[in-house]
DNA sequence: CAGTATTCGTTGCATACGCAACGAGGTCAA
DNA sequence: TTGACCTCGTTGCGTATGCAACGAATACTG
């Protein structure tokens, strides 16, 4: 017969552990804004980038907020297709590309941010004394080339 | 002009944080496992649950290992295809389907729990006293419906 | 300078994905 | 028993994904 395995238990893995608890929290906040703005994670990440550093590369993105460079690429054309962000050339550099929000998308961000920093406000409360044990733990996780 | 967007930085957004950790945690994983052996993260839960759980249909993959059901169906398809799975119909309720691991399927993850388990214990070596507020805060995140 | 190497963003391709719909099997109640 | 309802796994469809390759622009090197 065969030899046994070693017993592992998923529930106690933590590269499962935080994707499932990641993708629990982005699913918590896409019920609040995917209905209603039918915004993807990536362009979430890029609208949100955008609002905060003003003018950015494709290359930005991917160093910035984790995105790779097509998948960046291609949510930008969205993006830009449904009128929220401008994309012109950099005169400067001109391999490179210069996104920024339009109007339009400025006043898109000027509703999703309060609704981010209030989902943010309310994970922070569920979360109480274990917040600073959480940021501490992920920090050092980060930090380490695993 | 127009007006300005409260401030907010993703770097400190909770849902981006655990999502790209966790994404960092599964790279991390990966390099170790799937050049060698070409298992997808969909796959892997699978032969865990399979591993320490014997039998089990497409719909207790769903409930336990956080597997959308067609995600889980084709996974399985891929990992009979491979040899790794054997599939065969519940005869009590002819809906279900009784998955296991084939003896090859045992094989391989006698070689993969314990590499997995190694990565496990580097994690938590990384973490050091971190790890237990890390695995309080999930806990309570994964408690609540968000 | 010329010639090579590198960087940037896009795109082609094969695959994976989520969701809804479906057929087959099972349950329940009248 | 029969008909309405529910559950399970698969599949069709449109879209998203990752990766490699590409053309254009720039940097480097002798």
């Amino acid at each position: 017969m065969s030899k046994d395995l070693p017993d592992f238990h998923l529930a106690r893995f933590l590269p499962y552990r935080l994707t499932v608890a990641g993708a629990h929290l982005s699913a918590g906040l896409a019920r609040r804004y995917k209905a209603e703005f039918g915004i993807s994670v990536a362009e979430w990440r890029i609208l949100v980038h955008l609002a905060d550093a003003g003018e950015v590369s494709i290359r930005d993105l991917e160093a910035r907020v984790h995105l790779e460079k097509s998948k960046a690429s291609r949510a930008a054309s969205r993006l830009v297709a449904a009128g929220h962000v401008t994309k012109v050339p950099n005169a400067d550099d001109r391999r490179l590309v210069r996104l920024s929000l339009s109007d339009g998308g400025r006043a898109l961000m000027g509703e999703l941010l309060p609704m981010a920093a209030a989902y943010q406000e309310k994970l922070e409360i569920v979360l109480g004394p274990h917040l600073h044990g959480l940021e501490a733990a992920l920090d050092r996780l980060m930090a380490e080339d695993l």
